[in-house]
DNA sequence: TTCTGATGTATCGGTTCGATACATCGAGCT
DNA sequence: AGCTCGATGTATCGAACCGATACATCAGAA
């Protein structure tokens, strides 16, 4: 399986952890759940879908009717065939939460997994955003040596593709700063001695995550 | 030819149109141009490289050496194909920047067709430019109605991811703003009336492109 | 009624990627 | 000198992936 379905996978199973739900509604939730980048298309959902089914971290309902039984015309409606997460799945999605690889921090699999930081224990979410920000760091790193390099022999245009380029990154590590910040400060919480880091749900990052929000 | 092969012709046969070079400084150079997105591979280059020659838009060089004829050892070199424009490859360019179908303001060309906008004229820029301006605002719709449909339900990490991207791209229409502005100020120039607009080189925007750059 | 657009499942052809093989070269280490 | 190592360089292949499409139901508009 490639490296684009693998964020596929866990966006399946973290979306499905809470309620099923049927292919259309499920591509449209992963898409928007992650609209900065490109969309799935279909022809990689359901395959990656009958593949997750086949190693049995789903399994498929088909409700004849589910809520439209008050129609007059409730008859044979079209098969949708609802996926829900079995036991298993719900091991695999905690696996693939808190067993990450370097992989996590790639633009393809960060918005992922950040999406279900909620579900992740603090370890991980600071791993994830340091390996995220060091990623970042290198490709700004090689936008300014790019830039220095080429100086002066780049026409306007380029020059200022460049340089918003830079600044997008730029922009991004300061978020990324930002929410570092703002996990350690979580961390760092008294109240309580050791907050029993054994148990069910992690203590969710109180009020808001960001200090400052300015705009 | 897909979508993607598209965005690298018109690169290609930009990037070729100063100087000729070879495959590995090609790809060095199209995947810094277009830093922000992902990187395209060999495996879509030198296929794209010899369909390109097939259509007699490119000629292959095959210097046995250079410039490193002065080592002690100069003999059999390994051979570096260097690919070089042909005159229908300029024709290429030309109408491959002037006549942009409605694709080019989309995530994947813009980029490219920015980089050249050096050579291009002062009214395919401004269509470009306004097209993907509306584009994002589509893009912005998408978010904003997704973002009011499930406010609330989210838990804090998804909206966050939510409105980090929103916020990138209320960036990029303002970037784009910006540039529509300043090209537009750079059209209604008085100083010698009508600067001959069939002449070589398009009036290039003054100094620089934009008026503001605070940091 | 019929038409259109949203919902819904599913697949296929062709494009693109990631990994890899192979080869030369300069630089540093011992 | 020998040796490794990393950068440069061309090239290809299997696997992954996308975009388009086919097909079907249903709500609401015309």
């Amino acid at each position: 399986m490639g490296k684009r379905a693998d964020a596929l996978e866990l966006a399946i199973l973290g979306l499905l952890h809470d309620a099923p739900l049927h292919g259309y509604e499920l591509r449209k939730r992963v898409n928007s759940l992650l609209g900065w980048g490109r969309a799935f298309s279909y022809g990689t959902l359901y395959p990656t879908l009958k593949a997750m089914v086949r190693q049995g971290y789903l399994a498929e309902d088909e409700p004849v009717d589910t809520l439209v039984t008050t129609g007059p015309h409730r008859s044979g409606r079209r098969a949708r065939i609802a996926y829900r997460l079995t036991p298993e799945g719900k091991e695999r999605f905690a696996d693939l939460l808190a067993h990450t690889g370097p992989s996590a921090w790639d633009d393809e699999h960060f918005g992922v997994h950040f999406a279900f930081f909620g579900r992740a224990d603090a370890d991980t979410r600071m791993r994830i955003l340091i390996g995220r920000r060091s990623r970042l760091q290198e490709k700004l790193d090689q936008f300014r040596s790019a830039l220095s390099r080429t100086r002066e022999r780049l026409d306007a245009y380029t020059l200022e593709l460049q340089r918003h380029g830079l600044e997008s990154v730029e922009r991004e590590v300061k978020w990324l700063d930002d929410l570092i910040s703002a996990e350690q400060r979580s961390i760092g919480r008294p109240m309580g001695a050791t907050p029993t880091p054994g148990s069910g749900e992690p203590p969710a990052p109180s009020t808001g995550i960001e200090g400052e929000n300015g705009r």
